[in-house]
DNA sequence: CGACTATCGTTTGGACCCGAATGATTAACG
DNA sequence: CGTTAATCATTCGGGTCCAAACGATAGTCG
């Protein structure tokens, strides 16, 4: 479906059709095309890094990333309080729920009142838990060690860097109105 | 939490925290913490991104990012087949039946036998579709602009770049095996 | 032509995702 | 001390996400 060549032969196949498709449209001036090819690589990038990893790593254990997420925040830290499990985790504390039921279910965590609050939960991994993330997660890493090994070493720290600059961005734009610049 | 400064002040505090967090577990000579950074980056700017703009853009039309996504493609494309459509989304074709049936319910999108193959089905935006994308795009795209201003022009072109680059990678791991370099 | 295989979108079952409401618990106030 | 407000995790309702099975339809084969 690709017409003439694309100007810039990096662009990837989806890139090139919907662009020429924009073109046809009348809209590519009216667009910020550089952000909307910068954000929607991120979340294509997002995508296929995350369903490879799922496939090639987390289905066998019967985990989903998240379930796998908050694994590993546990793993790193420790029992932590369930609000910053949430937190840490990216998710929202009903979702955390039902992730954390699940993974109960499966005894790979479990749940723990404050002894002085009881609003509050503590939340640790088992020892099935720690021993599976202490397998898992070197595995998980060598996924996604061969992912990245399509960069240099300077081309990782660039990426790395920039996507940090975006969070922080995101951050900025998160908190624009009163009271912010 | 942060202890003694960081080599690299670029680190957001996330990750300065599991840094160090890997290391008193004895575990950064194991890891490859650079494929790690790369990639647990595009993960969370990827979820930043995509809940900045779904709350500043997306929910006051009560739409979630997949149901503005199959309306982008649809928009961009023109009436196209279903599973075309679930390809250019990113999804499986079970979710969109239901992502469909939902912009169906909002009057969006329109389903359409195939002439001559009634396994095969069409689908387009309505008019009241077209006309919320003609105006609900720019303003998405004004997020995304938003967003990307943290990064000068250079900045985001090497962004995508290192993106597609990464993509391909995550392409060629997923073919690795039996038949492939 | 009938039998068999393949393809299509839908359905099923289970998991996740969110915002908002809820009940239990704690903190603050007069 | 009782009342009110705030905080916590869970529940609710609705949407999404997947793989696999299913029923309808089309293609292939002998």
């Amino acid at each position: 479906m690709s017409r003439a060549p694309a100007p810039d032969p990096e662009l990837l196949p989806a890139e090139i059709e919907v662009g020429e498709r924009l073109r046809e449209l009348g809209l590519d001036t009216a667009l910020d095309l550089d952000a909307m090819a910068a954000l929607s690589n991120v979340f294509r990038a997002a995508n296929a890094a995350r369903s490879q990893l799922e496939r090639s790593v987390l289905t066998v254990h019967d985990l989903s990333f998240t379930a796998f997420t908050v694994l590993w925040v546990l793993w790193v830290w420790g029992e932590h309080e369930f609000r910053d499990v949430a937190a840490n985790s990216g998710i929202t504390k009903g979702t955390l729920t039902g992730v954390l039921s699940t993974l109960e279910r499966r005894q790979l965590v479990e749940r723990r009142r404050h002894d002085e609050d009881r609003r509050r939960l503590y939340v640790a991994l088992t020892r099935r838990g720690t021993s599976l993330m202490s397998k898992l997660f070197v595995t998980f890493n060598r996924g996604e060690s061969a992912i990245a090994a399509g960069l240099d070493p300077g081309e990782r720290h660039e990426l790395a860097r920039l996507l940090r600059k975006l969070q922080r961005s995101v951050e900025g734009v998160d908190q624009s109105g009163p009271g912010n610049g």
